[in-house]
Order: structure tokens, then C-alpha cells, then sequence
RNA sequence: GCGGGCGUAACUCAAUUGGUAGAGUGUCAGCCUUCCAAGCUGAAUGUUGCCGGUUCGAACCCGGUCGCCCGCUCCA
């Protein structure tokens, strides 16, 4: 982390130049979603993009799929989500801590037991393994709750809100005429547009185990908390890519692309001393995962997870076999087998990537007493990669600025600006992060044919003819480390 | 969701605490300017988050609501 304590100078500036704006600003902000401005749409797509040609087109065995938002409801029957993404919590109302209902009554159960009063504690099981067949899961397991005065494990009290349901899913109706019952979710996570098109792309493709599908899209949560500017959105986007093995060389996939997510972090400019894997321990795994792992990026809120490495062993195909009666197995022609194939995922949060781009890139220097605000990100992801200007206002200068944006234009993104003094020019392209600006001077066109290039990141500027800017640039980003 | 704090221009903040809003930065225009937020002149932008109440009068007090921050909780 630089030198921030905490994300309210990035919120401030990515407002002020454009990178994310709060969601219907005009009309209060909606909770927990962003929009991207014209700086941050430029970044994300960068960032996406490079992911993209490094997690598929580099990888003869990884193809791409596109899946929409909207699956069928089994869906999210087979991978668990409607079970795991529904806890009915209760509030202690003394010590205001919260707990899940089932929790609590199973916690009373086992005491039950423990003090020998094995009738009741049956029945009060009996009672839990059937509720939802009364009124309702929630309005059961209150019930539960109050007949035998289950007293909050902390306080000691009774004294409880409902039971509320926690639907972490978002649904909505599907079908201009739809009732209540064919409602669909919106996803919570893009990787069962993966699962559920293994079979079409094994199918089609011509791929073979090793092999994986990469994803990008939006997915939706409902979070009870969502905070933390885009760290946690209830509408976010993700990049993942699922790998699909032979069961038993799992463990080896596992670790190898453990290995290659941690240095593909590394490679978009992540100062690796900001980087670090933290193992899921095996008691508080997912339903669904032999092993986890997260990158986590030190964020001036503490270390975060940014992207998650998980086996998730052969759960949801399985799952899926079992609820769609398809079969989902592969047939492994060269040593005559048959298996459902193990699935080793990486799943990226591009929100969260492109939150630890500009916290990881974000700098102020003390330059000639004044504060320098500058954004030191790598030079394939900024949102302006060349600045061009004329030293001044003046004719002769602005045309052959204009004719070297021009050229520069077909291959970089670049910003023409001849506004104000120089140096306010060159601070504030540092503020979006552009890492090269190059300036037409007098001596360009009355004597050397060259032009300045100026490097944001130490603000050295060198003379270079003009038939090298390009050439420039693109050492300039070949070589470029983060400082 | 609960508790606490907060909400004034695009950003950071001020307003003698009940007497109807200002500064710096930024933005734009003009002049000037031969390399690091220079200078000068001018301009635009606020129903003080929103709604209601109290009051002769509300940015300030009260209620509600929305949003943000911290803690709790949760975290597939």
C-alpha cells in the first residue's frame, strides 16, 4: 500500500477525474453500486482485455464462452445456491448480535443431549428437521425459538427479533405475464454459464481434458453488507476461468495455477510485496471446494481478497448431472476411461482489480514544495497512454502536434491538450495516470525534427527525433517497472 | 440488518453556532507564456442529500428518508 490510510482520497479522485461515479448520483446514490466514467470504462476494459488474451488466447487449451445473466432455476438448485445462499438469522435485540436460527436451535439440541434430556432434545430435532412445513422456514424455526426459550448464547437474554430470510440471490420476473413462481435469479456467480455449457464445448470445440473455459461477465449479490466503495458491490463483474482435469491431477492443477494467477497479478504492475495467498482452512471451506486459496492485495483497508483459487472437485458437474439428467462425464479416448472431470477455477473480481490498480498506483510526491499526484500504473492499463501537446499555443506547434496524434492514435490511446502552462498539462495527465507525453517545441520544426517525451514516472524528459516517438513508446512500456 | 458518526459547489473544506452561503483547488474563456499545477482578467456551477415539522426566520433544532464512514454481523 502507498500512502493511504484509507480509500477516501481514491473515492475522492476517481469522482473528480472520471474513473467511478456512485450509481444515480442525482438522485441520493443507490447502495452499493458504481458506474464507470470516461477514465474508468478506458481502465476496465484494459485490464479485461489483458486478462482476456492472457487467461484464453494464450492458451491453446482455454476457450472463451459468453453466458447470459439469466439461467434456468435448477440451476442454482444443483450448484447449492438457493440451500447456501438462504440463512434464516435472528437478532438478540439486548447485545444486537445476530445469529442463524438453525444455529441456535441445534447448539440447544446438543446441550439437551449433553444434560441427559434426550426425550426433548429429540423432539425439539424432530421439530427442526421439519420446519418449513408449518408456516414457513423462518416463522418455524421463531417458533422453535420462543416455545423453548432458547436464550442468546452471548447475553444470556430473550429478547429476539423474527427470523428473517436472507436471500442473498436477486430475483426477478421472467416473462412479461410471470407470477411469483416463474421467477428467475439473477447469477451470483458466472461460473455455472461455464458449467452448464461444458457439454456444448466438449461437444464442439475440440478440446480435450486438460482444458478450460474463461469468462467474463456481471454477477449480482445481495449483500447484507456492501460497502467499501467497489470492493463489495451488489452488481460486480467477474473474470474466471474454470480448468477441467482428469480426477487425481487435480491437486497438481491446483498448484500450478495457484502459481500462475499470483504472478499474472505481478505482471499488470502489482508491487508483489502487496500480494500474498491466504488458505481457506479446510473447516471453513464452501460447500462446494476440496481447497481455496485467495490473492490477497494489501488495500488501505487491510488485506483483501481479490481473486479466489478453489478445487472445486467434480461438485457441480455432478450436481448438474444429477438434476438435468444429462451426463457430463468424459470419455478419455487414449487410456479408455470414463470420469467427471475435477474443476480447478480462478475467479477474479474485475471491480476489486481495478480498485488495486489505482491504490497500487497511486502516489503523492513533494516536487519543488508542492504536492505531485500521480497514478504510476502500468502503461498497458491507463486510460490515456500518450499525451501530445504544443509547447504553446502558437501555429506551426499545434499542426504537428495534431499530425502526431494522428499517427500515434491507430495504436495508443492518447489525449491532444495545448490548455494552460505546460506543467499543468503534464500534472494533470499524472492525475489519469498517463504514462508518456510528448511535446512540440520551436526547436521542432525551426531546427532538430525532435520532440520531448517526458515519463511520468520520474518526470525525466528526453529529445527524441520525430520517426522514434513510436518506437519510444513501445520500449518505454516494454521496460516499464513498477516504482 | 443493528449501534455510532457524518452529508454545504466537480474535489477539499469554512460559515461568530437560528439571521436566507464563502474560500482554496478544479473547470471554461481571453491575455500572457520556449518544459513541470506560473501570472493577470473574467465566467459558470449550490432550492446546504431529499421530504416534512418547529420558528417571524433553519445549513444549524426535531422527525422521517436516502447515501457515505466506523464497529458488530455476514462472507457461497
Amino acid at each position: 500500500m502507498s500512502n493511504l490510510d484509507s480509500l477516501d482520497t481514491i473515492v475522492s479522485l476517481a469522482k473528480a477525474r472520471g474513473f467511478i461515479f456512485q450509481s444515480s448520483e442525482i438522485y441520493g446514490g443507490l447502495s452499493a453500486v458504481y458506474d464507470y466514467g470516461p477514465l474508468g470504462v478506458e481502465l476496465k476494459r484494459n485490464i479485461q482485455n489483458i486478462w482476456w488474451k492472457d487467461m484464453t488466447q494464450r492458451h491453446e487449451n482455454i476457450v472463451g464462452v459468453d453466458a447470459a445473466v439469466f439461467m434456468h432455476p435448477k440451476v442454482w438448485e444443483a450448484s447449492g445456491h438457493i440451500e447456501g445462499f438462504n440463512d434464516p438469522m435472528i437478532d438478540d435485540k439486548q447485545s444486537k448480535k445476530r445469529y442463524r436460527a438453525d444455529m441456535l436451535i441445534e447448539d440447544c439440541i446438543l446441550n439437551l443431549a449433553k444434560d441427559g434430556k434426550k426425550e426433548k432434545a429429540a423432539e425439539i430435532q424432530e421439530l427442526l428437521n421439519t420446519s418449513g412445513t408449518r408456516k414457513n422456514l423462518a416463522k418455524d424455526l421463531y417458533d422453535i425459538i420462543i416455545e423453548n426459550e432458547i436464550k442468546a448464547p452471548d447475553s444470556g437474554a430473550f429478547d429476539w427479533t423474527e427470523v428473517r430470510q436472507f436471500n442473498l440471490m436477486f430475483k426477478t420476473a421472467f416473462g412479461a405475464t410471470s407470477s411469483e413462481d416463474d421467477g428467475v435469479y439473477l447469477r451470483p456467480e458466472t461460473a455455472q454459464g461455464i458449467f452448464v455449457n461444458y457439454k456444448n464445448i466438449l461437444d464442439t470445440s475440440r478440446v480435450s481434458v486438460p482444458f478450460g473455459i474463461a469468462q467474463t461477465g456481471k454477477a449480482f449479490r445481495n449483500e447484507v453488507v456492501a460497502r467499501q466503495f467497489v470492493f463489495r458491490m451488489r452488481e460486480f463483474e467477474q473474470m474466471e476461468m474454470q480448468y477441467f482435469v482428469e480426477p487425481g491431477t487435480d491437486s497438481n492443477a491446483y498448484a500450478l495455477w495457484k502459481k500462475k494467477r499470483l504472478s499474472w497479478h505481478k505482471s499488470i504492475g502489482i508491487r508483489e510485496e502487496n500480494l500474498r495467498f491466504s488458505d481457506h482452512p479446510k473447516d471453513k471451506l464452501a460447500h462446494y471446494a476440496l481447497a481455496a486459496v485467495d490473492v490477497q492485495y494489501k488495500f488501505p483497508i487491510g488485506w483483501q481478497e481479490v481473486e479466489g483459487i478453489h478445487n472445486r472437485s467434480d461438485f457441480d458437474l455432478t450436481q448438474h448431472q444429477k438434476l438435468s439428467g444429462k451426463k457430463l462425464d468424459y470419455f478419455d479416448q487414449k487410456n479408455n476411461k470414463r470420469y467427471v472431470p475435477y474443476v480447478i477455477e480462478t475467479s477474479i473480481g474485475l471491480d476489486r482489480c481495478i480498485l488495486m490498480v489505482l491504490c497500487d498506483a497511486y502516489r503523492e510526491e513533494e516536487v519543488n514544495g508542492e504536492k505531485r499526484t500521480v497514478l504510476k500504473m502500468h502503461p498497458e492499463l491507463a486510460p490515456i497512454q500518450v499525451g501530445v501537446f504544443p509547447l504553446v499555443k502558437k501555429s506551426g506547434l499545434q499542426e504537428v502536434a495534431r499530425k502526431i496524434e494522428a499517427e500515434l492514435i491507430e495504436h495508443y490511446s492518447v489525449r491532444y491538450d495545448e490548455t494552460g502552462s505546460i506543467g499543468k498539462r503534464y500534472r494533470r495527465l499524472d492525475e489519469a495516470g498517463t504514462p508518456f507525453c510528448i511535446t512540440v517545441d520551436f526547436d521542432t520544426i525551426e531546427t532538430d525534427n525532435k520532440v520531448t517525451i517526458r515519463y511520468r514516472d520520474d518526470m525525466s524528459q528526453e529529445r527524441i527525433p520525430l520517426n522514434k516517438i513510436a518506437y519510444a513508446i513501445k520500449e518505454g512500456i516494454k521496460d516499464w517497472k513498477p516504482s
